[in-house]
DNA sequence: CCCTTTATAAAGCAACTGCTTTAGTACGGG
DNA sequence: CCCGTACTAAAGCAGTTGCTTTATAAAGGG
């Protein structure tokens, strides 16, 4: 198994979509930008704690935030989501190549039987 | 923000996925099913934490244990990686929708300012 | 009927998470 | 120039994770 910087990246953006807060931001910001005082209205947890989120999110690449006055707006990276999906992808057609080979032996095996 | 049964699931899907060794096992039997003891072989630490690591990933639903003389052979659901996937697919989808009615809007703009 | 093989259970431990509280920083309005 | 608003930093704490070691179970093989 390799090491590999890809690797830590998957590490970091996969954990930052298992928490159900941080995926509740995700979605809120596919709408709209958003400053980390609108996103926290959502929520029962304290700014503090919804900061905290928006760190592991923008560690994992995420999102990015800018600054605007007093406010550090957050913005989606959705090429980051990318990312995932064609991990997800990559597993799932490996899966069905072999689903298809395992079908095409089957088929074989019937016609060699029924000669 | 909701806290249903299908965010519990996706909670523990992408968290079982967060980890690399966990990544590299559903790469391994999506290319087919294997034992513990197989799976084992391609790491350094002990056989007990990959059967650990299989817990967390049938927890989650990404994998099923049969049971074939002393052996439990793992085999992979790739239907539930399709839910991690619709996920990301979602919040992509919004945002590239949103991104369109901004480009729409702008060309808008542009029309106007022409006249 | 033991002995080996394959696997899980349980306990213990360091490291990490998610959250809170308390403090501190930075920017702009009046 | 202070005051309020928006935010981050840091410390503390309960709960979880990833791994180890030790112990136990279950299924054959000789």
């Amino acid at each position: 198994m390799e090491h590999t910087v890809a690797e830590q990246r998957l590490d970091a953006l996969f954990a930052a979509l298992s928490d159900r807060t941080r995926r509740d931001i995700v979605v809120r910001l596919s709408a709209g930008d958003a400053t980390v005082k609108e996103l926290a209205e959502h929520y029962t947890m304290t700014m503090q704690a919804v900061s905290q989120h928006l760190g592991v999110l923008e560690r994992s690449g995420l999102i990015s935030r800018g600054r605007h006055r007093q406010t550090r707006p957050c913005r989606l990276e959705p090429a980051v989501l990318e990312t995932a999906a064609s991990w997800i992808e990559e597993s799932r057609r490996t899966w069905s190549d072999r689903m298809d080979r395992l079908e095409t032996r089957l088929a074989e095996l019937r016609e060699g039987e029924a000669r």
